[in-house]
DNA sequence: CTCCTTCCCTAACAAGTGTTTGGTAGGTTA
DNA sequence: TAACCTACCAAACACTTGTTAGGGAAGGAG
């Protein structure tokens, strides 16, 4: 479909900094061909539409993103150690693609009513699926604590991951893998000290 | 100002949810208008302008949640209660103000730039002193483990407690109470099983 | 009955929105 | 040189946006 020159990608980038800097709606195709060094209209010799460009910024994230989750989950790790890793690798894509994590934190709510933008629920669904499913397993195999409420842990901790996006800088004092490892620390053995 | 009779606070309450589900920018007044069963103008004789409302609703807020945390702050209690108590009021917040707390998450970031919306700068710093000094003080009296980074903490804590106001329901399976004390139990305690 | 206040409607405004159209400078290919 | 493609600009388009102005129905007060 689109054999993306440089050029492409580099304005690709720049809106997404700008959609999760102001938020999609909030942000004019103005806003964004300026941050681009050109004209409004000019974006549209790259793109079919606003809308495009931020279909291509989610959806490629989302191809990463579960690229990675896919190697995780066929591993064949433990209950402990897959949650570590995904823990790690979603720090990790935060490190990369921090504008688009943003931005699908913010927008993916409300954007799954249309249907262009459907295969953010498939995603979602899966992404409950693995960490649900890591999470009971932990249960089963004594791995993580039996009177845990599932759900509930799985919201925390997606929650917490993820939001993680709208204060990490990749130039800050700590390093994704560092921030993964103090979540990880805090999430599995608590902040009270252990007796 | 504004002696607020019963169908002020209906549109104000009617204005939160649409703002909280779509977005305050995504959100026209003829939507909120529509909810509401009247005209986009006739809005008008209630309120002075769009912006107006998102203030109101945010700033009741926020007088409602500090009005809570200044009462626990004073109460005198140790650290480990204080965190307790101050989680406990937030999960009820978002019981009371699902929508406010919402909107608080989504928009407060891009707000502070703007002067009428100055007051949510000084209530975030004040949030961050109230939970940054309850997690050192718990530190330096062993309340909680030595080796922690008080400030990711800190924002751990954070995101996921006020983040919880875009899942929950009031009518769900969990009060508000019980959410909390799930919350606490995986901060405090970890999830993986104490030896 | 008349006056006045409350609450809403009708109709429009100016500014800003995403998008389209036609044109053009500069480099590449033949 | 001629033809062509790439990447942009200039100017406008139709539409939506928040907001305003004037009017009118309902009901209580005098």
């Amino acid at each position: 479909m689109s054999a993306a020159p440089q050029r492409r990608e580099e304005i690709l980038a720049t809106a997404a900094e700008v959609f999760a800097a102001q938020g999609y709606n909030a942000t004019t195709v103005r806003e964004i061909a300026d941050a681009a060094g050109m004209l409004a209209g000019s974006l549209y010799y790259h793109f079919d539409s606003k809308e495009s460009m931020l279909d291509e910024i989610l959806s490629t994230f989302l191809d990463e993103l579960w690229a990675r989750y896919d190697a995780v989950l066929a591993a064949g790790l433990g209950p402990r150690e897959t949650l570590e890793a995904l823990v790690i690798e979603s720090f990790r894509e935060i490190d990369r693609h921090r504008a688009a994590v943003a931005i699908y934190q913010r927008e993916s709510k409300h954007l799954l009513a249309q249907p262009r933008f459907g295969y953010l629920a498939g995603s979602q669904a899966q992404f409950e699926k693995a960490w649900l499913g890591t999470l009971e397993r932990g249960v089963a195999t004594e791995a993580f604590r039996a009177d845990l409420d599932i759900r509930l842990t799985y919201r925390f901790v997606r929650d917490t991951v993820w939001v993680a996006a709208s204060w990490y800088r990749p130039d800050g004092p700590s390093s994704a893998e560092e921030i993964a490892g103090q979540y990880l620390s805090t999430v599995l053995e608590g902040i009270a000290p252990r007796a």
